[in-house]
DNA sequence: CGAGTTATCGTAAGTCATAAAATAAGAGCA
DNA sequence: TGCTCTTATTTTATGACTTACGATAACTCG
């Protein structure tokens, strides 16, 4: 229920009971618990059509606050968000060196998060913290009780593209004031875009992350599909050649080998040009060669793009969304260099049936649905968790 | 709980309790109304351990039959299931030519239907009938009331590989006294292993159905990955190499062209060999040949095992499964060959983690697990209908 | 044969969602 | 201004489940 608000925006009793198919009475009750903690309010009436006008629900913003943090390969972004999860203070820092060590990272983090939440005038309510980090993230057996009463999973890092080996959540964030949470940064983009981006409502649908390195969540259900042991996703390093090029998780043949930033890059560097060493600017460059008619640029992007188009064909085969939504740096560039194109080449390469039931489009939350996917993990656990009873009810509440 | 006791075979009350997160009281609760609908007995007794000895119950087989049909390209299997899902009559009927047209098929198979029945005496209770069938099933708008009072869904099927355009499930099969459902025999056969086969219990895993076609079922949480149109899982046509061979999808690349039976047999044939029409005799030569260390027939084999890896990896890549089944005829035969070949080129191909963390066995259903998987969608659809109230008792059931 | 044990059954009480009734808050009209 | 009509929300009562608990059944062991 808390979600359909927080995710919907402003609605009323009958909107959400409809949405939700309970009765609009189970509704005001439910309603009256979330009311009395300060997670929602009567945020005004809509003008009466005869009758009693009907008074519109939202969010209390200051009700609740979460950390979101986007751990990046230069650096980390982390941001407050209110309950109605739009920023409330937002900081960035650059990681020392290329080559991030998690003992440099642990720093950096919580030097981050000390200051957002500083920034933000020191909230009270700050109910967790998430992280999107790259590679796979895994829930370990063995849940530990913190200080504060509340369980610390015992989350586990492999990220194979920054050469870490395993890697302990307490490594690169020891406080064990908050709640923490921590997923993949591709399923965490996600988890943003399916809650109030461009794969709103969506039930089966895909999200793709391309940048430096290609991620996706695969939304089914409506849901961010997990795996056994939540690696579910791992599109990048699936094979669309037998051979091909060397990737750097050491086989041929990857999908991000070829259209990761740095594969568009060496293929146009291979056709003889010289790009920037920056991928983001290289690709900026690229393409707009290509607009202006650079015929070698032009082959490059019309074998991006159709090998792009052979890798989503994969997934629409296998997984028949009705949605695809192309985010991350590249992604953004790619589909307004040409969004027709991508689309074509994918249903060129899918079957006839699901290859006509998908729709692809950008992704539309900005350069932060990272960090605010991974502030929705927290988000989703205080959902499940019903709330320490507090002393002006006694009531039970299990259902938010 | 109906399915708990179908599915995992005779038990007691305490264990159904626990393995459904119920008390003791609601199991024998729902028991008795599912011992009054004569779908469950008490089947014997556990000898005591100094109290009151345990009641073992089961299913009563002739509570309820199903039909199940496998729709190959070769013929129709039908066979009629009890409510143990053990076969009690089963039918076989060549189908006349090799290209099929739906109205060939629809009186093969109505006949056989109707066969099945009969030699098993004609029971009363057959509950519905599923059919498995080639290429993708969709469920569109539209159920229609039959005469028997339930509803007939409007399925329509998309056999690519048949040549077939667009073919309502009437078109098949019109008789309509009784329930009807349908779905990929790829994704039947996954229900089916994960029902009573090597996948029982698993909650993500992948079922890989490889004979003339390559298919796929995802079972993820427990379930079989739908998709958003129902045809979630089409594998065989993904492609794993950029140009390639053509398959019969008009594509180039896909993973059947190489590792479907037509495909091993093709490649095998360019290697210089004249192996038998019959590609099932086919692979078989060509895996004895291999055994017997001819180098042409290994270095095919070899290259077959290394693209089924190499595919199979990009699965384990995407879904994290706990476990891999290989099924039909050319799995089976594939995996007596190598089992622990085929798994080293997964792993070799994977990532790390993931690589890591399935296991890959062979299905332990037989041939007629397509048809099984089938019926089961009849079962499935009994568990989740109330039955109508009979007069022995006028309480309201819902939950079995 | 009775004491101890374990299994199953029956009943009362607790939960939770909803239907129905009651109340609230307006609009529109005489 | 009051009255009626309409729609929204809250309160109350009911019904469908589930479970806790006590009663009963069926067995072993001494």
């Amino acid at each position: 229920m808390l979600r359909a608000i927080v995710s919907g925006g402003e609605t009323t009793r009958s909107q959400l009971a409809s949405a939700l198919g309970l009765s609009i009475a189970t509704v005001t009750n439910v309603l009256g618990d979330l009311t009395s903690e300060g997670l929602v309010h009567e945020s005004g009436m809509l003008p009466s059509e005869g009758g009693r006008p009907t008074a519109t629900l939202n969010v209390r913003p200051e009700g609740a606050y979460f950390v979101g943090a986007d751990v990046g390969e230069h650096g980390v972004t982390v941001e407050l968000f209110d309950l109605t999860l739009r920023p409330v203070s937002s900081v960035f820092r650059d990681l020392p060196s290329r080559s991030v060590a998690p003992a440099d990272l642990s720093s950096a983090l919580s030097a981050a998060v000390e200051e957002v939440i500083d920034r933000a005038g020191h909230p009270k309510n700050v109910y967790g913290i998430g992280l999107g980090v790259p590679g796979i993230v895994e829930i370990e057996g063995g849940a530990v009780e913190s200080d504060g009463g509340f369980k610390i999973a015992n989350y586990a890092i492999y990220a194979q593209s920054l050469n870490w080996p395993r890697t302990g959540l307490h490594d690169i964030y020891h406080r064990t004031d908050l709640p923490i949470f921590a997923d993949n940064g591709a399923k965490t983009l996600a988890t943003a875009e399916s809650w109030f981006g461009a794969a709103k409502g969506i039930s089966d649908g895909l999200i793709a992350l391309l940048g430096r390195g290609i991620g996706l969540g695969i939304i089914s259900g409506g849901r961010v599909l997990q795996g056994s042991a939540s690696s579910a996703g791992e599109w990048g390093h699936t094979k669309v050649s037998i051979g091909g090029p060397l990737c750097n998780c050491g086989r041929r043949g990857c999908l991000e080998a070829y259209v990761g930033g740095g594969g568009i890059a060496r293929r146009w560097r291979e056709a003889g040009a010289s790009p920037s060493n920056n991928e983001e600017e290289s690709l900026a460059e690229l393409l707009s060669a290509a607009t202006a008619g650079d015929a070698v640029a032009t082959r490059v992007v019309d074998e991006t793009i159709e090998i792009l188009g052979l890798g989503l064909s994969n997934m629409v085969n296998l997984f028949n969304p009705e949605l695809i939504v192309l985010g991350g740096w590249a992604g953004l560039q790619l589909v307004e260099y040409g969004l027709s194109q991508i689309s074509a080449a994918t249903r060129q390469n899918s079957l006839d049936r699901p290859g006509g039931q998908f729709e692809l489009v950008p992704a539309k939350l900005g350069r932060d649905a990272v960090a605010l996917g991974a502030a929705l993990l927290a988000v989703e656990s205080l959902i499940q968790t019903p709330l320490p009873r507090s002393e002006s009810s006694d009531q039970t509440r299990k259902y938010k």
